[in-house]
DNA sequence: CCCGATACCTCTAAATCCGATGTATAACTA
DNA sequence: TAGTTATACATCGGATTTAGAGGTATCGGG
């Protein structure tokens, strides 16, 4: 009954308004979850992988003078779709948690 | 970043108002949630047991002439705490969520 | 007479998670 | 100056979780 393809859904989430390269990805979303959401490297880059290599995000490679280069992630169209598919399943099924637990009905309202 | 101990919540959640058997709370929340949540008795039981052990249940049979016993579950004080916290853990997970995937701050109304 | 529902339970292959490890540079600190 | 933290990429593998299959038993419907 777990949330699936959670990470994914969030990696989508992060890049969807600017390009970010993996770990200011991570930073962004435990930032914007106030530390609730967080998730080791082992998980973020298979699925950065994984994302490029559905097609839902491009990556290109950053070089820097004497840092360590970045490959930026930019979503894609079909990044887009998949996205707004994960945002849809994500609130039916956190309605229907909160209804389990709270007995209420809850109202949809995002 | 998954949610976890979703079931033995879940289970709490069920048996709040009134006594239930295994496949009584199985098949109540598949109905309560439209569904959408669902898990096999592979994870029931244990799950049940687990609940029982830890104090958080409490379980009597009930014998059936002809039919197969019963065990019916009661939620115990100590599990009726420990569905708050769930409830409570619950709700911030799931404002983050949508917070990062939403990019909108959630009012919280349960 | 077999299948689906009721009702309990275990087992295990597959998937997932997450911390450890590895490489490299810069900056701050003790 | 040696150690730690932050940046930045990535893989590996032990531990945990999941989800389906298997096992036992009764009853009712097609």
């Amino acid at each position: 009954m777990t949330y699936k393809n959670g990470i994914e859904a969030l990696i989508l989430a992060a890049v969807r308004d600017e390009p970010l390269h993996g770990y200011a990805i991570s930073k962004r979303i435990r930032l914007d979850s106030g530390g609730v959401l967080k998730f080791g490297e082992g998980q973020l880059y298979p699925a950065l992988h994984r994302l490029e290599e559905g097609g839902m995000l491009t990556a290109e490679w950053l070089p820097q003078e004497g840092k360590p280069p970045r490959k930026l992630y930019a979503i894609t169209e079909a990044g887009n779709s998949e996205l707004e598919r994960h945002v849809g399943q994500w609130k039916q099924f956190a309605d229907s948690v909160g209804q389990a637990l709270t007995g209420t009905k809850e109202v949809a309202h995002v």
